[in-house]
DNA sequence: TTGTGACTTGGAGTCCGTT
DNA sequence: CAACGGACTCCAAGTCACA
């Protein structure tokens, strides 16, 4: 699997999981809207630098939106 | 931390691990050796798309390049 | 074997909109 | 609220010569 899908998915399920809407992720990571609506549809291959503001806004490592959905429950 | 610096360092460690020189790491994963060298260094925010080819050469999930120094003991 | 400065190009990321 | 498009900007991607 493409690791732009792998991490779409795991951007997707933890915003949902946090609640927020494309829109405000976007909002309170400093990037924008449509750049958030791309990445979950596997349009782009995030830089860190992206990387490291989505997950702060989640309050997630970064590594955990690279993770196998399968690897999660092994964590710890 | 600066995630390029984390990222610098497991990847330096990760391709001293398998002795690997970075004209030869580059050169699997059909990258450019100064590229390498300059992700060593911290130079830049690599994308996924980077980090996707080198994490295959290295034989590591990508999101072990990331992951802090003490985290990776704790895996698994 | 690796670091570095200088360079060009492609794609990450933005901003406007409509559906 | 999200998908999607076009037209941008700017930095990472990628290469080279030389130390």
């Amino acid at each position: 699997m493409d690791i732009r899908q792998r991490f779409a998915r795991n951007l997707r399920a933890a915003r949902e999981a946090k609640a927020l809407s494309q829109e405000a992720l976007a909002y309170e990571a400093g990037l924008d809207r449509t750049y958030i609506s791309s990445l979950e549809r596997g349009r782009y291959y995030a830089s860190l630098k992206a990387i490291e503001k989505i997950a702060k806004v989640l309050e997630l490592d970064p590594a955990d939106l690279l993770r196998k959905d399968d690897e999660g429950s092994r964590k710890q």
